[in-house]
DNA sequence: ACTTAGCACTCTCGATCGTTGAGTGCCATC
DNA sequence: GATGGCACTCAACGATCGAGAGTGCTAAGT
C-alpha cells in the first residue's frame, strides 16, 4: 500500500467532492480517475486516510468527505497551480485600469474576485500606517469650521470637519492668508514623513506658529493625528455576498453566522491582517478561530506597490471550494492591483 | 355585516400574521382580539375579504394570510403610528452625532435603521445634482498629474486624478503660482452656483485664462464636470444584510434573488429615486417591479437639510414586516439625519 | 338581516414503517 | 499487497395513516 497512491486517492476525493458536492465512494473514484486499482483497494486506502484524519464519512456507509486536515494537505502538497486563461487575465487588466480613483479600484478588485471565484470577496484599504502624507488641505466652512482633507501617497483621501476657536473666543480669524500659511507649514513639516511620524512634526508646527495661531493649528493637528490613528485606519470592501446564498445548502449552520461574521468589519480586519503573508495564505474551516467561519475557508494575498505590501485582499467561501482556482484568482488580482496602484 | 368590522378583522389578521408568522384562523382571532363576535362571524367576514382580494389561504383549511393588497390597505388606512420610545430616539441622536464625516454619518444611519427594523437598510448619498460646489482643490502629483478634489456643500468629497498636458507638450508647467490662480478662478466661478451650472461657468474660465493655461484648465474642467456627471452621481450604503438570513424562511424563493437585487446598486438607486416622496413611501411586494423583490417591501423616506430633500434612505424586508414600526424607524432616522447634516 | 352553533369536509403535518440502494468492512484468494 | 465476494449498515424515499386545524354550509336564534 504505497503512500503515494494514498495521497493520489485523497486528491481524487477532494477534487470529486468539490465538483459533485456529494460524498464520494470507492466505486465512482475508480471510474472517474484512472487509479489503476479496484474499489476494494481504494477502500483500504480510504480506511487509512480516515484513520489519519484526512477524510471522514457523514454516516456509516455513505461516501467519504475531506476533513479540514484533508483540505490542508491537499492545498499544501497536492494542489497544482492552475493559471488563469488569457481572456481572464485580460479582463482583470482592463477592468482594473478603467478605475477612476482609489475607491473605484478597490471596488472593482472586489467585483473581479467575486466573479472569478463565485464567492465573497474582501478587499482591505491600503494601510495608513505604512503610507506617507501627500497633501493636507484646509477649506473654511462657515465661521468656525474647517474641512480638513488628508491625502496619502497611496491615493487615499480622508476628510473631517474641524471645529476651531473663533476670533471671539480669543483665537484668530480664519482668513485666507492665515490658512495659506498654516497649509504651507503643515505640508512642509509632513513632507517625506511616514504618517507615524506626524504627531511629532505637527507638534513642532504648532509650537512655531506662535500663540495667535496655536489654537487653530493645534485643533487641526489633533484632528489629523486622530483621523489617521489606528481605530480609523482600516476599511474594507465586500463584494459578491449574493454568491453565498447560491451555495446556501453548503453551510450546515445556515448563512446567518457567515453573514454576521462578514458584517463585523473589525473581526474581518483582524483576520486579514493576521493572515497577511508574502504569497497566498489559506485558512481552512476551524483554522479560522472565528465562530461564524468554521465552515468557511479564506484565501488571501497581500498587495502593494513594488515589494512593499500595503494591504490584503481575498476570497471567502465554503470549506469545500475550488482551492487551486480560488488561489489563482486571488493571486492574479492582487498582482494586477499592485501594478495599477499609484506608486 | 359592517364594513368597519371587516376592516378591523383585516387589521387583526395582519397584526397577528406579522407577529406569529403563521396563517391565522378564525378562532385565534377571536381569542386574541376583542372583536365581540364569534368565530363563525369572523369566517363570514374573511370570506368577503378573500373575495375582495385582501387575504388568501395558502391551502384549503389553513388560516388566512394577507395579500399585497391587504398590506396596502393596512398601511394606507389601518396602521396606527407607533412613535419610537424615548431611549430609542436618544440612541439615534447620540449615535448620529458621534459621526466624524459624511461617510460616517451615512454608515451610522444605515446601521441604525438595520438595527431598529431588524431588516436591511439602504442609504443613498446626497444627490450631487441638487447640491452646490463648496470648494475645488488641485494638488500636484508628480510631473503631469493633478489630484482634483471636489467638495460639495452637502459635505461630499470626490477625488480624481487628472492627466494634464505638460510643458514639453506645449502646455504650461504646474507651478504653485499657476495652480493658485487656477484654483482662485475656478472657485470664484463656481461660487453660489448649482453643480448643474458648472459646465457653463467653467467654460468661461477656460476661455479667460488664455491659451497658455487653457490646456490644464480645460482638462480640469472636463474632469470635474465628468466627475459630477450623472453616472457617478449616486452611491449607496447597505447595512444589515445578515438580518435577511435570519428571516430566511420568509422568502419562498430563497435569499438569492433578494441579495442579487441588493447588489445591483443601479437598480436599487432607480428604486429609491423613483420612490422618493415627501413623507414616507411604501412599496409592497409586487408593487416593486423588480423581480428579486416581489416578496419584499420597501419603506423609504427623503432626508435633507431644511425642507430641501437631497436623498433617500429606507429599509427593505419581507412583505410580512411590521409596517408601523418600520415606518416609524425610517422616519425618525431620516429626520435626525436631516438635522445632523451640514447645512 | 345579521349572528351563531353545529357539523361534515378538506388538507397539511408529522410519525411510522418497509424498501431500496449505495457504500463499507472483512475474509478468503490470487 | 491487491482483488473479488459477501454480509451488513444506514440514509433516503415513498406510502400509509391518524390527528388537528380550519373552513364552508346549513339551520336556528335574536
Amino acid at each position: 500500500m504505497s503512500e503515494e497512491r494514498r495521497l493520489e486517492v485523497l486528491r481524487a476525493i477532494v477534487e470529486d467532492y468539490v465538483t459533485t458536492r456529494e460524498p464520494v465512494g470507492s466505486r465512482v473514484l475508480t471510474e472517474r480517475h484512472r487509479l489503476g486499482v479496484s474499489p476494494a483497494t481504494i477502500r483500504n486506502d480510504m480506511a487509512v486516510l480516515e484513520e489519519e484524519g484526512y477524510i471522514t464519512q457523514p454516516h456509516t456507509s455513505a461516501g467519504r468527505v475531506p476533513t479540514d486536515a484533508g483540505y490542508r494537505l491537499f492545498v499544501d502538497r497536492l494542489a497544482e497551480v492552475r493559471p488563469l486563461t488569457i481572456p481572464q487575465k485580460r479582463a482583470i487588466e482592463t477592468f482594473l485600469s478603467e478605475a477612476v480613483d482609489l475607491d473605484d479600484v478597490l471596488v472593482r478588485a472586489g467585483r473581479l474576485i467575486a466573479q472569478l471565484t463565485g464567492q465573497v470577496a474582501v478587499v482591505q484599504y491600503p494601510s495608513l500606517r505604512r503610507s506617507g502624507l501627500r497633501h493636507l488641505e484646509m477649506v473654511p466652512v462657515g465661521e468656525d469650521r474647517l474641512l480638513v482633507v488628508v491625502i496619502t501617497d497611496t491615493g487615499r483621501v480622508e476628510q473631517r470637519f474641524c471645529e476651531v476657536p473663533t476670533a471671539s473666543d480669543g483665537g484668530s480669524a480664519l482668513d485666507v492668508v492665515t490658512l495659506a500659511e498654516l497649509r504651507a507649514r503643515f505640508n512642509a513639516a509632513a513632507a517625506g514623513k511616514r504618517l507615524v511620524d506626524l504627531p511629532v512634526a505637527f507638534a513642532a508646527v504648532v509650537e512655531a506658529v506662535g500663540p495667535a495661531l496655536a489654537g487653530v493649528a493645534g485643533a487641526v493637528a489633533d484632528l489629523v493625528v486622530d483621523t489617521l490613528g489606528q481605530e480609523n485606519e482600516e476599511r474594507i470592501v465586500l463584494a459578491g455576498t449574493a454568491n453565498l446564498a447560491r451555495s446556501e445548502s453548503t453551510f450546515e449552520q445556515g448563512l446567518s453566522p457567515v453573514l454576521e461574521a462578514l458584517e463585523e468589519q473589525v473581526i474581518l480586519l483582524g483576520l486579514l491582517t493576521e493572515m497577511s503573508s508574502d504569497g497566498v495564505g489559506v485558512r481552512i474551516g476551524h483554522e479560522n478561530r472565528l465562530d461564524g467561519l468554521t465552515e468557511a475557508s479564506v484565501v488571501v494575498s497581500d498587495y502593494g506597490t513594488g515589494g512593499d505590501p500595503v494591504a490584503t485582499l481575498g476570497s471567502i467561501g465554503p470549506t469545500r471550494m475550488d482551492y487551486p482556482a480560488t488561489i489563482a484568482s486571488v493571486h492574479a488580482v492582487a498582482r494586477y492591483l499592485s501594478r495599477v496602484l499609484p506608486s
